[in-house]
DNA sequence: ATTAACACGGATGATATCTATCCGCAATGC
DNA sequence: GCATTGCGGATAGATATCATCCGTGTTAAT
């Protein structure tokens, strides 16, 4: 059980895309380029938040993507599910049907109690997720990790990359 | 993101090893055939279990698997790790350090908040399963899906297959 | 109108993980 | 000895993830 990474990087850069100027963007091979990722392939993952609503996509010369709504309104858990899809990791197979003790169809009305256990936990796991936008991740890195010269550098790059 | 269906089939069984009277055991193939389930590859799983500590194994002919502890004592999260393993299921690679405005290794002290909120994600979901035994859902599954027909199957089924 | 820059999506391949099977070995009880 | 069973390594196929390439359509500047 792992979460792609393409997960991460899409965390990362919607931090990065949530303190760009309002009107601004940035094209996916910057994006690509401040973490250093394959610009190809995170293509992929920015059109999947761009599907999801997420990102807003802009095309032809000048085009980007931008955040499509406020930082503070972006989940980790909306992110997660846009990339990794949103089916549940854990899934009822039936086995109870299968063998010889099998439960007869009219027994499994109802779910199963591993399948529910499982259920719950999942929600657990969502209900945490969703109460962490990206503006808290932006807040906490920019005090934890940002330094002041990184802090310049940062300006530095965004104002020469951002369109 | 999903969990491997090998949990599902060792949540079921240890299920089925819960009921067995103590002193007694079941064999690998047994344990197969009670869900229909490819023995050889189920072998892995229950091997795994074994060496969690979650199932006592005997070789020889009498031999097979029980219950290392009772039903109460073993959860879902007890399997699940057995299964799975026990590494987190995100994994924060530290793309932060790569890029045109890379963190410094000082400003790396401490685990970034992108991480951290997964990680407390995980540990809601790993505590809703801590949170359910096997004892559990014995008893669930007992009052929701055996009628008195399937329940004298499996009980006729068990004392054939148990040794 | 032409052109350059860009997002999009399909096609394809590489790599890793999951699923499944097989076989030799070790342990156990008769 | 001998049959039965679990253990672990080796192997192979199926599926999912990671990555790249290229043709298309869109946009804005010239
Ligand atoms: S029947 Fe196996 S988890 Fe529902
Ligand atoms: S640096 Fe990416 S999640 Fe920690």
């Amino acid at each position: 059980m792992r979460i792609s990474e393409g997960v991460e990087w899409a965390v990362h850069l919607c931090g990065v895309l949530g303190v760009v100027r309002d009107g601004y963007s940035l094209t996916a091979g910057r994006l690509a380029e401040f973490h250093d990722l394959p610009s190809d392939y995170l293509a992929k993952h920015l059109q999947a938040l761009s599907r999801a609503g997420i990102l807003t996509a802009n095309r032809g010369v000048s085009g980007g993507y931008r955040l499509a709504k406020p930082a503070r309104s972006i989940t980790l858990l909306d992110i997660t599910l846009a990339i990794e899809g949103s089916e549940p990791a854990f899934r009822c197979t039936e086995i109870r049907r299968q063998g010889p003790c099998a439960a007869t169809p009219a027994a499994c009305k109802h779910i199963c109690a591993i399948a529910q256990a499982f259920m719950l936990a999942e929600t657990q796991w969502r209900k945490a997720l969703a109460s962490v936008t990206v503006a808290d991740i932006i807040r906490t890195a920019a005090s934890e990790s940002f330094d002041r010269a990184r802090r310049q550098a940062f300006q530095d790059w965004l104002n020469n990359a951002v369109k």
